[in-house]
DNA sequence: CGGTGGATTGAGGTAGATCAACATGCGTGG
DNA sequence: CCACGCATGTTGATCTACCTCAATCCACCG
């Protein structure tokens, strides 16, 4: 895992699954606006920096909502199970997300890492009061819980309209350009989530999501050096696929 | 369809689909708060009140994003479709939900009306500007979009991972559950969607749905007087139904 | 090495889709 | 008021995409 951080780029982010942002005055810290930096500071100054391995609980559903976190590497699951164990992934987080934003007085889902993982951590008191006293930046997180639910939808349109591999290359395609976004290594694109957990993603069991990269990759559309790591041939036909073509 | 409001709740609401708010100062209008008048009015004054008939589109996805509705009567749809036309619907809309809220500069979803419906309708650049004076409100329209966030992945669970009965059971709960809240009419339940639209919500097909009432009905569970009504007569049952269990 | 937790691959079963026929209700116009 | 047509809903017969069960493979690790 390599982190490196170019001078030009505000808030830039390189290698793998890392993302401190070199500009913001903080390592480590996410918030990509160039606030007055004793307002950063004082917010800063209270963040607890927590650091997890592979596969560790964040949060559970139910547990009551006391912090919020800032991801700064790695990687994170949301889910939710019902009560004989299926389970349902929501989502897989990257760094620069945030973490229990949205929730109430509890938590509505559990959330774990994936891979070994660090965040920010600040107490709702402490989050909410420098909010009040940055609307910029409540507004951008305004903007994050909308891009939220709008995120949500697409994934119900998958999980309820979907087939098999329309469902998997939209989840390869979608978590690509996320990681873009952030400048995170698309090529060959990490997995550090087991098959058990794309399943859990797409609503298809882990056999499923196994042929179908196995498909994936004897048609020439992707290539996987491992099972953890995907490489996409051929982006354009993986989109057709991802939306019924072909 | 009756509506009357007692003067001893605060925004109750009576009778089937109508939720007129007696008490805000304003009817047809459903920022439940105690808003001083001087500037509820302001904002009342800038509503623009519609009427449509079933089956009308409020908005298209990709619209520019102009206004923000309060139903104030009726049902509407939220949904979105593929190119080859497989839709899935994330929402039965009932009244005093905003439409249209979450959405960025263009709307990201379908909005058409179920039934016969009103709504006031206000220019984003007023509610923007209202919200800005009233915390209050915009504090609770926070809690509003969170809310609609859970209910999203709560559907998402529902897609993913739920059989046709878990499907069409929680469906009706949710319903009802949802109606009750509003002080709406909950048996019979109104369902004047079609069962092609409870298909497009539940990720099933118009057979499927209409086969697993026709279970329900027969087993004792619910009573269909005609396809639009239901009556629960054995809600414990039904919620069982919903998780998994019989 | 052997053991363990993924991942892959194959064979067969099934929940729900699809296709098809029919019923029901409703508005419209004669 | 009835006759017709259309939209919606129900029910039955069959099909199939994906699940389930089972065997094997593979990489990693003590």
């Amino acid at each position: 895992m390599t982190t490196s951080a170019s001078s030009r780029d505000h808030c830039s982010r390189r290698g793998d699954l890392a993302a401190p942002c070199s500009v913001c005055g903080a390592k480590e810290f996410n918030i990509c606006q160039p606030l007055d930096p004793a307002r950063q500071a004082s917010l800063y100054a209270r963040a607890v920096r927590l650091h997890w391995a592979r596969r560790e609980p964040v949060f559970a559903a139910g547990q009551p909502a006391r912090h919020v976190y800032n991801l700064t590497e790695g990687m994170v699951a949301l889910s939710r199970s019902l009560a004989d164990g299926r389970r349902q992934i929501f989502g897989f987080l990257l760094p620069g997300d945030f973490i229990g934003l949205e929730a109430g007085d509890a938590y509505g889902c559990d959330a774990e890492t994936l891979s070994d993982a660090k965040a920010c951590r600040f107490d709702r008191a402490t989050f909410d009061a420098f909010l009040r006293d940055n609307p910029d930046v409540a507004l951008g997180l305004v903007r994050a819980a909308s891009s939220d639910l709008a995120q949500a939808r697409q994934h119900e349109l998958l999980l309820g309209r979907k087939t098999a591999v329309e469902r998997v290359a939209s989840f390869l395609l979608d978590l690509r350009n996320r990681a873009g976004e952030r400048h995170l290594r698309t090529q060959p694109l990490s997995l550090p989530m087991t098959r058990s957990e794309i399943a859990d993603y797409t609503g298809l069991t882990i056999e499923t999501v196994s042929r179908i990269f196995g498909r994936l990759k004897s048609q020439g559309t992707i290539d996987l050096a491992d099972a953890t790591a995907v490489r996409v041939l051929d982006e354009a036909r993986l989109k057709r696929l991802s939306e019924g073509a072909d």
